[in-house]
DNA sequence: GAGGATGTATAGTTAATCACTATTGCTAAC
DNA sequence: GTTAGCAATAGTGATTAACTATACATCCTC
């Protein structure tokens, strides 16, 4: 029993005429003749009083008739659901966002995204990369917001932008009156780090090596999140480093605070998409690219692909 | 896109390995492969991911295979619908009676089908033999009982009983004391018959040929019944004849009609059951055939096949 | 980083199926 | 009896679907 056979069969439901049902199918009358009788046998049922005035229907007939009908139909429907499947911005898409980059990209990210895709709603989490990744490998996510480096097998990364780092500082400050702030003299400053997990604190840290080692002033905040910092170094609790997009005032930003730039060469991150390499919708991951370098992110430099 | 296709693609999104799907579906691992790759060009969407980790299905997958699920499942029911249809004993029988038998034959004949076939429930249509021919045809009968001669292109017969004509008179008619009636006596007696179209007028009108060009006393009582007959006849409006069945008191009958046979050879009338020669449920026709036999009609006398 | 293990895709071949044309067979109507 | 209409069958060719064998890709291990 094939969905041809059904169709058949219909047609001659229809027509009740062996040469019009072939006709309609475009088939010849021997091919209709021989599929349905193939379908009775398969059925060991009669479908069709067969005379030289008219083919009549069986009642069991009608009833296998009724259904086919409804096979039919369901099947047109996968038909209808792969045109709908088709474009690659049409359906959610799930993206995974570390927590340093989220807070400052989203906003801006969703309602590009809306306005250049408007039937690809965003399902979003924010976590640590090892999770993200782990979930884009699951399958759980289809395309997270990372910084490099991040190699993992089946996956595939695209540089998006890369973001300098800055000093952050309670205004007022003694460094104030530097334009630029050399990393080593962190070694010794009061740094508020975010907790273990948090790619952007080994960043950090591989700033100034010599902390690591030092057990100086540092404190570790843990489960804190980068805009916790901030308004501990408002608050005069101490200095901190951030990315750029994090720091950098926005006009009417915070007078609470002081930011500096680094020494050249400015130590930065690099930020990427990365994707499994079988996903499908690469139109999709296109149009978040576009939204993230659309987005008004301070201090971002775009990497040309 | 073929029902195998969708069998083969719900094993795969159950599965998620090409191997082990195959394994279920009782195919070679390419095979599944290339079924699953034609279905994905075919419908030009990407239903899974394939990795060397694992095989992970796609959105647009997965709404699909919900689909092609919907559409195996119709699919079966179809299976089931003929397997439900395969016995002939099962499904509405529409049947067809003469309305000189209808009366006599269906009280004994409907309880002996339902306790043959409990699961063929009988609709029954009573009419003159033309018009239960035209429906047979049609389709809007399936069997029918009438009394032979009947000849029609693509509709056999089959004989079912012999049935004797009786003459029936009032309690004390003159002709009480004779055993048996010759049929020429008929010619002058005030014969009450039926209406044109009841196929039974035409038969008693052969019996004593005479009667028809003689215009005598006969009197056709358009519209009517054997059975509005018999209570004419028992008030002493005339007398008339019957076919067995229908005149022979039973058991308490009533004793204000005399019933005598007619002289030998005595007239009759055989009575068949008639279906078109493609109708497939002989076993009904066989069904029926038995209960006719089986139920206690005065006088009959089976016709051996 | 080379080699092995796992798993999917491709190549090449064979068998089955499907659809065609031509023809037969059947029924009913003229 | 003949003819017309229609479905069934025969026979053939093309397409499809299945197989086995093998290539290819990826990841993991040593």
């Amino acid at each position: 029993m094939t969905l041809t056979d059904l169709r058949y069969l219909v047609a001659l439901a229809r027509e009740r005429h062996f040469g019009h049902a072939a006709e309609r199918c475009n088939v010849s009358q021997p091919t209709l003749s021989v599929a349905i009788k193939k379908l009775e046998d398969e059925l060991a049922v009669t479908l069709f009083e067969r005379s030289a005035a008219d083919v009549k229907i069986t009642d069991i007939g009608a009833r296998i008739v009724a259904q086919a009908e409804k096979v039919l139909l369901e099947a047109g429907q996968i038909k209808e659901l792969a045109t709908a499947g088709r474009d690659p911005l049409s359906g959610p898409l799930k993206l995974g966002v570390i927590y340093t980059i989220g807070p400052y990209l989203l906003p801006h990210l969703i309602p590009r995204v809306h306005a250049a895709a408007p039937s690809m709603p965003l399902l979003i989490q924010e976590n640590y990369t090892a999770r993200l990744a782990e979930s884009l490998k699951r399958g759980d996510l289809d395309v997270i917001v990372v910084a490099l480096p991040f190699e993992e097998p089946g996956i595939v990364t695209q540089a998006v932008y890369d973001e300098p780092f800055r000093v952050l500082m309670p205004a007022g400050h003694a460094w104030e009156d530097d334009d630029t702030i050399p990393a080593a003299r962190l070694a010794d400053a009061p740094l508020l780090l975010l907790g273990a997990g948090n790619c952007f604190r080994d960043q950090v840290l591989e700033v100034c090596p010599l902390c690591r080692g030092g057990e100086g002033l540092q404190r570790t905040l843990e489960g804190s999140s980068l805009e916790t910092i901030r308004h501990m170094v408002a608050t005069g609790a101490g200095i901190t480093v951030l990315p750029s997009s994090a720091a950098d005032p926005l006009p009417g930003g915070n007078s609470l605070l002081t930011v500096r730039p680094f020494d050249a060469p400015e130590p930065f991150r690099r930020i990427a998409l990365a994707w499994r390499v079988t996903y499908p919708r690469s139109g999709a991951i296109d149009v978040i690219r576009a939204a993230i370098l659309g987005s008004p992110l301070q201090g971002v430099r775009p990497v040309s692909r």
